[in-house]
DNA sequence: TGACATTAGTCGCGGCGTGTTACTTATTCC
DNA sequence: GGAATAAGTAACACGCCGCGACTAATGTCA
């Protein structure tokens, strides 16, 4: 049923660390070798062919879903891949909160992983990195959730990446001033609380990308 | 002489684009094949051993320097690597604008390269969006001087990599906040002008690094 | 030798972005 | 109806940043 059997042994394999939001912290998905050790969704790289094209066929078949965005991660060879592998590459998928884990796979937190081979843990502790990488350049935070959200799953979802809490009133001035986002005109009411309106990301345009030079980040 | 005929045949190669700043342009090393034409230095894959590791040899090998900054590209499968291989693992180096171009080798300006074949001409072209992606998190733009520099010096890496004209008083007062530099008791006298005082990179601790939400880069 | 060009480096104003506190609005629970 | 809870808004203060204008130190050339 996974992929991995499905193509010929070679050198190299195509690894992938499928994240989602679960209850404020990240997840990756787990699946399980046919020896029944957990281990990442992984194919064999077959000769001529695209590798986002063939990593984004593994997700369809191992989470019944397309990975909502991919970025690719760091080759390596070290330690040794759970197939054999020379030398692994890794991505890094993200899905909606609501895709569930297929029979034989499970979602597990990313602090909290089960007993992986050396080199696919690293590769999955690696994830968020990643994924704090690329977010401010492409919308991650907003793949992590539902096509539609409210402010509230926004913030935690961009509080999940940083690591840290954010001011409700900032968060939500410096949203605007970008236009990324439209108001729908449904509500939700999550028990308690006033309910919360719901938003797209729909990125409209916006004046010249004047991004300024950033000193602070440097250096430890 | 060059690393590639050194080791095995594989199915993988590390290929290195070697950048260095010239006369305010970019540029990359371009050394030659067996056959003459024109090629990024590279080197097979050797079973269990450390790509990094691998790959700080290979700019040794071939430029005669260790590389000032190192970072990990996308690999790719795409067209067809010079040498046969299925697949490449690119690697972004840094050198000083000192480093000279040993024979047999040259440097080629980002935007004026020989004709490569396309898998390595994909991987040059690559390098600077990810100088330009690291660049906020590592010292990239420093490793692209000498150790001693000039400010000025300093804002047209900056202006390199951003690819943009900086405003000097905005860029030093910046840089000046966040503790990157110390300045030396050297001057250097460019010809005309008034002699610019001479600084190296030093970063002292600040404050804690609160990085803030940006919106501003997502989507375009 | 003195005026000019050239490059280094600084000062200060104005505006925008951000952190913060306090407030209003809308809902559930008792 | 009132307390509790969460969404959403308003307004102040401060700091960073773009910008233009300024000073400083050198080489060039008539």
């Amino acid at each position: 049923m996974s992929a991995p059997n499905t193509r010929r042994r070679g050198a190299a394999t195509i690894d992938l660390v499928l994240c989602s939001a679960r209850n404020g912290r990240l997840h990756v998905l787990v699946t399980k070798s046919a020896g029944g050790t957990p281990v990442l969704p992984y194919t064999w790289i077959a000769d001529g062919e695209g590798l986002e094209q063939a990593v984004r066929e593994l997700a369809r078949d191992v989470a019944g879903h397309q990975a909502a965005w991919l970025a690719p991660g760091v080759a390596t060879a070290a330690k040794r891949h759970p197939a054999g592998a020379a030398l692994s590459v890794p991505f890094i998928g993200v899905v909606g909160p609501t895709a569930a884990a297929p029979s034989g796979t499970a979602w597990h937190a990313v602090d909290a992983l089960p007993t992986l081979a050396p080199r696919q843990k690293a590769m999955a502790e690696h994830a968020l990195d990643t994924l704090r990488l690329h977010m401010d350049m492409a919308p991650v935070a907003f793949r992590l959730l539902s096509a539609v959200f409210t402010l509230s799953e926004l913030q935690q979802a961009y509080e999940l990446l940083l690591g840290r809490r954010l001011h409700k009133a900032s968060f939500r001035r410096a949203l605007q001033a970008a236009y990324l986002v439209a108001p729908t005109d449904e509500w939700r009411s999550e028990g308690r609380g006033r309910p919360a309106q719901l938003f797209r990301y729909a990125p409209r345009q916006r004046r010249s990308n004047h991004r300024t030079v950033r000193f602070d980040l440097i250096g430890r």
